[in-house]
DNA sequence: GTCTATATGTAGATAGAC
DNA sequence: GTCTATCTACATATAGAC
């Protein structure tokens, strides 16, 4: 069977520009006739493919934790050592919000909106947080590191990750950057946010 | 003139309840009756105070700057030495938002809408923030902490803050937390965090 | 599958009595 | 100043032709 490069159809036209759009504008904010718009059909068609903007909602997000945090959790599992696995996190987390840099604030957003809808996005890292708790647990009992919960230092690291995106506009704004010069920090971040709580974690 | 414990009059009990629901909801999905029922009034009285949504939303929020961050950004002035108003910073943020855990999600979300709108709340602490740079400044020259970017240091230091309050949704979910255990988190996390940046930049 | 046209529901806003 | 009732606008959703 031949694999060609297909003209996107329809759904999945569809799917692409709910995406955008719920990104954006959050469940509550978007408007079916954006969707449509941006998909290049009408609302009826829209409804055709997605009963209702619920439905369409999951549609897009349901069972796409894999394909949106996938690559950031399993950056653990590339690691052997703690402060390896620090600079693989910190580097996939900040490359892949490069490509979507509205996705963290978005899914705070949504999960703030509800909580049991977007669980999903949780649920599926609970095996590679494992993973890295014994990763902390190993360097504490190796002496490479001072006596720190686990889970305190994960919250760190996302945390030193995530906010510039979320404050994205605050930033740029005090700083006077354009797009560009927001990339430059974030790329400058991803070296030195590992070195950040390295230097503070390590005995 | 007799100072007495006065009843919040109508005007009062619109702006609170309107705030609530707007940091809960934000603007895109607040409603006009929500904000009634909460005040105890009905939406004609509602539209008689305030014109319409945006001017309420204004209302609530438009100078409020100082009332929301002015405890936080005036703790840079009680400081003559670094690692002293990271203490304090850390301390006055966490306190702040321990008493309105929503905020910092919901401003983050009202920038993003609307960038221009609630750019009062950025533009206020600019001399703060100038003056965060000078102590910065003075502990390099004092040879007490290494070399590192101001403003990358005052990002981490809100980033340690502000999500654990952003993503709280997650975080509660991820480790069973009720609202008591989350309290108890973040009021480790107030002595913690000075302490984990501290070790990062002490040179 | 895709469209035009229309129905239904809901939220914001106003009119007018008291 | 406060209410009931109503209007208007808009967003979601459906009917039905092609």
């Amino acid at each position: 069977m031949a694999v060609v490069q297909q003209e996107p159809g329809t759904e999945e036209r569809i799917l692409a520009a709910a995406r955008r759009v719920f990104i954006r504008k959050g469940m509550a904010g978007a408007r079916m006739q954006e969707v449509a718009d941006e998909a290049g059909i009408n609302k009826a068609l829209l409804h055709y493919y997605f009963r209702d903007k619920q439905r369409l909602f999951e549609g897009v997000f349901k069972g796409g934790a894999e394909k949106q945090f996938g690559c950031i959790w399993n950056s653990f599992n590339d690691s052997t050592e703690l402060f390896d696995a620090i600079e693989r996190f910190v580097a996939a987390y900040i490359d892949r919000m490069l490509e979507e840099p509205l996705l963290p604030l978005f899914i705070a957003q949504e999960m703030s909106r509800d909580p049991e809808g977007l669980r999903a996005f949780v649920d599926r890292g609970q095996a590679s947080r494992q993973r890295f708790i014994r990763l902390v647990e190993e360097a504490l009992a190796a002496g490479a590191i001072i006596d720190i919960d686990p889970r305190d230092l994960l919250v760190n690291m996302m945390a030193l990750c995530a906010h510039p995106f979320v404050a994205r506009p605050m930033l740029t704004h005090i700083h006077g950057m354009n797009d560009e010069a927001f990339r430059r920090m974030m790329l400058k971040r991803r070296k030195s946010v590992p070195e950040f709580i390295i230097r503070s974690i390590r005995a």
